[in-house]
This record gives C-alpha cells, structure tokens and sequence, in this order.
DNA sequence: GTCTATAACACGATAGAC
DNA sequence: GTCTATCGTGTTATAGAC
C-alpha cells in the first residue's frame, strides 16, 4: 500500500499575498519549517513548495536541486545565531574590568541569543531542531556548512573562558564548553512543545520563561567550570 | 535523474554464515545499524535486508512493516541501557551509609552505563544515534517507546539526586538533572569518529578513554548540582 | 519566471509459487 | 520460511509551452 506516514500536524501556508517575499524567500522558509518538522529526507520538494504557496519546478530553478536548497537553508538561518554570539561575547568583554569578564557573563553570552531565538521567533524552534538533526544524522553537505560557522565563534569562546577560569587546562575548558552546549541544546529540544509528550517534564518547568531557562543554565554550568580539574 | 545521495561508507553485510542467528535477529542487527547511519527515512528495506542477507519480502513477513520494525529496534536496543542504569543504581544505593550515596555517585551511576555501551560494544555508537534522532525527530512511532522504556529509570533518579542535595527544591532537581543528560548526549555524539569533521575536538579528547570521559562528566555535573539554587 | 507534463526511478507492501 | 514478480505510489529532476 506504501501509504505515507500520515503528517498529523497542519500544512501551514506560508502567506504568498500581504509580504509580497520574493519566490525564492518564500521557499527557504517554507523549507526551514518543513525539514525541521519531517527531517532533511522526509521532507519532500512537493510539500515545500506547497507551503510556500510555489510550483515544484520553482525549486529546480532558484535551486539547483535538493542538496543546494539545504545547503542555503542552513546558510541563511544559522547566522543570526553566530551574529548574536559574537555580538554578545563582544559586549561583555567590553564590560569587563580589566581582570576580565566572569565565567558567568561569557556563559550567559553563549546562552542567551540562542534561547531567545528558539522561543522569540517563530523560526527559531525550527532552527533549533535543524541543529538537533545533523548533530543526530551527520551528512556531507550539511556538516561542512555548519562546522564553518561555528568554528570560529567557538575558538573565540573557547579562548575567552580559558582566561576566566585560570585553574583549568585548556583541554578542561573544551570538555566543559561542550558540556555546556550540550546541556543547553538538550533542555531546548525538551521545551519545544512537540516534545512534550517524549520528556514529561514538570509543568512548572515546561511553563518557564526564557529568563528561568537562562538562570538555571548559567547557575548550573558556572558551577561547573568552577569546579577543580577532574582526577 | 532522482539519484540517491548515495552512501560514503561500505555496506557492511552481516554475516549470516557463522553464527546461524535467526532470520528476524539479523534483521534487527542490520536496522539498527542501518537507522543509526541513515535516519528511519534514509534507511530503506532494501538496504536493510540487503545488509542481514535476507531478502525484501522477510522483513514484511516477520515484523508488519516498516513502522513495526522501527518499533522493535528500538524495544529491543534501549532496554540494554536501562537495564544497566537501574542496576548500577542499585549497587550505589546498596553501598551507600545511612545518610544515602553521595551526588557524585548517583551521577556516575546514571552516566556510565551509557558511557561504556557507546564505546565497547559494536552496537553502541549506533544507539546513541538512535537516541539523538529520536530527540531532533520526534515521530509518534519512536516517541511513545523511548518515553515508555526512559520515564521509570528518570522517576528514580530524580527521587534519588533529590534526597542527595537537600538544597534543592524537586523542580531544580528536574532542571540538572536534564542538563547531566544533554552533557553527556552531547559529549558521546562528538566522540563519535563520524563526527570528527563536524566538530573538531582537540585530539586528546577526541582519544579520551571511557574513565576520562566519565571523570570529566561527573566532575562538571556534579558541580553543577552541587550549585546554590538559581536566582 | 512560472506552469504542465512527464521521464526515470526508489520505495513499501503484497500475492503467489516453491 | 523464503523467494520472485509486481502493483501502486511518491520522489527528484527536467523538457518545453506560456
């Protein structure tokens, strides 16, 4: 019978009227929602440019083909998070006394642009879940993409809790930056109201707002990059 | 011209000389690694039935369909963990004093089971996979099993890293304890060799032993629940 | 730039012989 | 329990009219 696996969510159109977005906008978008909800392959060109309220040729013709339309999804949202990173982590070395800033400003720099985007804008759970995905399901074209814009905001970061935390190695301060993200992009996917029925979170928790999420993240991670070297 | 994306690595075939495992055991042998390298959607019967040298038809005969075969690789692969994770909290109970084990303990409890499957056994790299895509890719299929077979194992957790920081209330509890995971969600998937491109590690963590990673994970996240409530 | 039509193929599922 | 053959459908991609 080969019957589909059957969406149970809306096929949301994207507005084709009032914005007036250009053909090819309108199909990145469309495409950001449909590969963060259906993943990369279960996401169909059909489906995109169905949201996006566009003819399936339209597709092979912005595009070149499936591949490339990834690889500028990813290239055209992930930005904005690195943009806030940096501008963030910029910010707060420019506060700082001379002794430098303190793990918790760089922490909450790391933090803060990425869950306010996953809850602000309605593009941000999508992205979030794009990033959950290829850490999930590693593919040629989507792992170069992503590791060329975050490597540099990592190293600097990297760079910038080596001198806060002066008892640690700089192999300490990897672990533990990687600790870090791990624990933040992992209580974002479990916020992300289509989990809810996979995590059974508390619902005090499942309700907080961004500035509780940030609090428990720092508090959590500050802490553990104070602690003493491991062994 | 509708090519595959077509694959990087080799087809692994699992034998089905030696060892003389059941038609159904190399089915589910060859999915679960198949589902981990591809995706549940990438992965397709025939590259499965292919891989356990058994043929198309099989795989419909001894499990219904696709969505039932997902259902028992899964049933069949995450129970190994829990297993593990409920013993060694058992043994950390039995050998704690009066006063009850230490946070240190129950983490290391919770953590290492995880840590040494991904890395000894053959199958468990592609477990953790599994997992990760279970969280960036929620299905209904996949959602109701992980939930069924983790929530018991998080319930006992909670209760027992809540009685061991009395400082904390039972949702901070909740928050760190969902932080520890993703920390160590996080760390596995970069040790994953399929990912060295795509993160880029320094490379003595990337050689990191089992003991050194579950040496830095529980230094960092015992800390971390070791912390002062958040605000 | 946008559409229709279609090529060329992979997929899941099943029927039926052995 | 295992195989071959096939049905029906969905998929990417393209050719060609407008």
């Amino acid at each position: 019978m080969a019957v589909k696996p059957a969406r149970a969510t809306r096929p949301r159109v994207i507005r084709q009227d009032a914005g007036q977005q250009e053909t090819p906008g309108r199909i990145l978008a469309a495409a950001l929602e449909a590969f963060a909800e259906r993943g990369f392959d279960g996401a169909s060109l059909k489906e995109i440019t169905d949201r996006a309220g566009a003819n399936i040729a339209a597709v092979n013709y912005h595009f070149r083909s499936k591949d490339q339309l990834i690889r500028q999804v990813l290239d055209r949202f992930l930005g904005e998070i690195n943009q806030g990173r940096l501008a963030a982590l910029e910010a707060c070395m420019a506060a700082a006394g001379p002794e430098g800033p303190t793990i918790e400003s760089l922490v909450e720099a790391l933090i803060r642009p990425m869950v306010s985007l996953s809850r602000d804008k309605r593009d941000g759970r999508a992205i979030v879940r794009l990033l959950l995905q290829v850490r999930a399901l590693p593919r040629a074209v989507t792992n170069s993409i992503v590791a060329s814009q975050f490597d540099p905001v990592h190293a600097r970061f990297i760079e910038a809790l080596n001198q806060a935390a002066p008892g640690l190695s700089r192999d300490d301060v990897i672990w533990r930056y990687d600790f870090a993200r791990g624990a933040m992009m992992h209580i974002l996917a479990d916020l992300d109201p289509a989990m809810h029925r996979l995590v059974d979170l508390s619902p005090s928790i499942a309700e907080a707002d961004d500035e509780a999420v940030i609090s428990h993240l720092v508090t959590f991670i500050a802490a553990g990059f104070r602690a003493p070297p491991a062994r």
